[in-house]
DNA sequence: GCGGGTTCTGGGAGCGCTCCCAGACGTCGA
DNA sequence: TCGACGTCTGGGAGCGCTCCCAGAACCCGC
């Protein structure tokens, strides 16, 4: 008999047994919610546990069985990280909410301590049991690749290098549809738009809806520029689409980080906002609503985005069948004084 | 003799040990980095590992050993979610990247699925060796309490319901006494400031180092309206200052956020910037940078401090002594178009 | 009555490590 | 020469769970 050693404080899965007057497998099979337990059990186990203030040990459940207990949030960003941060928080929360109550621990990698060969090796070594994958860049090859080796994942975001990975995403398609349909609405009839880079499916997206808007009221798309998601590049966008048209009435900007730049150019160039040029933006990030002027704006619900994300996995993992592959979320248009 | 259970991929340290020809426990002590190890043992060891790519498993070391091999990072954010966001996800990047080569896990807590008593209980449960606590709010209980169970911490932040309890913080005095010497050098002499709430840490000793720096030389420190790091709030101490003092020539305000608000009462109000009235703002965000004008502001490196932070507390768990109870990280001013 | 199923239960062998113990060597001072 | 002490080593008992097995209890139809 060892007594050395210092004991980790707590209640183990034994003394549960004992209070509850069942057996230690009695005990287990009611903490992973298998069947074949008597409701009285059940409710004995549940009375012990509030009592004892038990908490299974992850380690030892880790080990015996045959699940690591953990899935992966793998952030792959690569450079954008400006577009990252307030996204990725909220996404992170969703995630962490989602997660509650279960006993799954979250690990986060960040395209940091392990990069490609190890990265992978890690993920599919029975580490984790699955993996979150929040791409920025659509052509990333990661989530096909994570894919391929079996590994359960989620992709957050419509990933370019497509395949048949399941993955969430906000619908950006018709938040731009709309957007486009608001503008309309409000009489313009020159709408431009400052759509985001080719490489990113996020962007692609947002100027379909763009497109797809305009065509439907036989309006012409040719006022598009490409950027990057940078106020700065927004600003050169912005300018080069009133060197184009100097009389158009309203832009649509795939990003409220870029429509901030195309405010200031606009306001410098004495276009007063509504009145000469509506402007409606994408996210409702933060800086949607402390722009001057307030900007009006295509809101997604990111915290959503993370819980969706979380709960496809978890579904998947616990053998759940006929899962739709992709799913896409609501967006909805938020008005302020910009549109 | 169980065979049907599937075992997991990759060697095991029984393997390691006979191809190194030594036994399982010397093989462990060299994984651990344990003295009374020969050299040759040693490499023997090394070269096996090497050889089989065998790394340990995880949960297997956390159940036998006395560690959990994990920290956590505890977000006790309470309401202002505003401030959190850009900060909190810099601050994650950088605990991240301190950690990215150790076997230690971070696991994430947000005040969400276990409050007060359940949160402790967990913390202190043997789950984790120890914890960082981002606390905005400086009157939170938590670092305090978890302090005094023994469980090594960090707290980021200074908190303000103190004792002796180990923490991190941006040189918040000494950044903004920075801030106001330099809006002196520029011969402003009426300078108001806009700082935060009195409960939280921050706003205090930014508005301490205001006033020290106009005391440097002998100016007056009655300029001073609390806010709460919202734009609004921010437009709204803007207005009283105004009230107070129209003819203030510069303002520190004591967050970028804040200071957007600031900015907007004031060109509303036809103030030139920063011709008529300079703007200092603090913290460095996105904000910032796409404000119009432009602000100047002070800058911390969030990411710096998530690194330090979780510096600091692995130090501690390794044993070293003498560390400093407490660490303030160096500010720089950011010279923009508002001063 | 009997065989067959389904529901429920406890016992106990491991999961892959760490860490204690006991012991085999040295090396040194008395 | 002897012990005392420091260095190095292997053996093996757990860490706290899960999951397999065997078996008890009960249902059903024939």
């Amino acid at each position: 008999m060892t007594e050395g050693r210092t004991r980790r404080p707590g209640p183990r899965i034994e003394e549960v047994a004992r209070v509850a007057g069942v057996s230690k497998s009695t005990v287990s099979r009611v903490i992973n919610g298998e069947k074949y337990v008597s409701e009285r059990s059940r409710q004995a186990v549940h009375r012990a546990i509030a009592m004892l203030g038990y908490s299974p040990n992850h380690a030892a459940r880790t080990l015996a069985g045959s699940k690591a207990n953990a899935i992966a949030l793998v952030i792959s960003e690569q450079g954008s990280r400006v577009l990252a941060d307030p996204f990725f928080a909220g996404v992170l929360r969703g995630v962490h909410a989602e997660l509650a109550g279960r006993h799954v621990q979250l690990l986060l990698m960040m395209n940091q301590p392990l990069d490609g060969e190890d990265q992978i090796a890690y993920l599919t070594g029975g580490h984790v049991d699955g993996a979150l994958v929040v791409s920025l860049h659509g052509e990333d090859p990661l989530p096909r690749t994570l894919h391929e080796t079996g590994l359960p994942i989620v992709v957050g975001g419509r990933p370019l290098a497509g395949g048949s990975v399941p993955f969430v995403d906000a619908d950006n398609f018709n938040g731009a549809l709309g957007a486009v349909r608001f503008l309309i609405s409000l009489g313009r009839e020159k709408i431009a738009t400052i759509a985001g880079p080719v490489d990113m499916a996020v962007g692609m997206d947002r100027l379909s809806g763009w497109r797809c808007g305009l065509a439907e009221h036989g309006m012409g798309v040719e006022l598009v520029v490409h950027s990057d998601f940078t106020p700065d590049s927004g600003a050169l966008a912005m300018e080069e689409l009133l060197r184009r048209a100097p009389d158009l009435d309203a832009v649509f900007v795939a990003a409220d980080i870029m429509a901030l730049g195309a405010l200031r150019v606009l306001q410098a160039r004495g276009y007063r906002i509504p009145d000469d040029v509506a402007v409606v933006g994408f996210d409702d990030s933060v800086l949607a609503s402390t722009a001057v002027p307030p900007l009006t704006t295509v809101r997604q619900d990111v915290e959503g985005f993370g819980r969706t994300l979380t709960w496809r996995l978890l579904a998947e993992l616990a053998g759940e069948e006929k899962l739709p592959q992709s799913m896409l979320l609501p967006t909805s248009l938020v008005r302020r004084s910009s549109a």
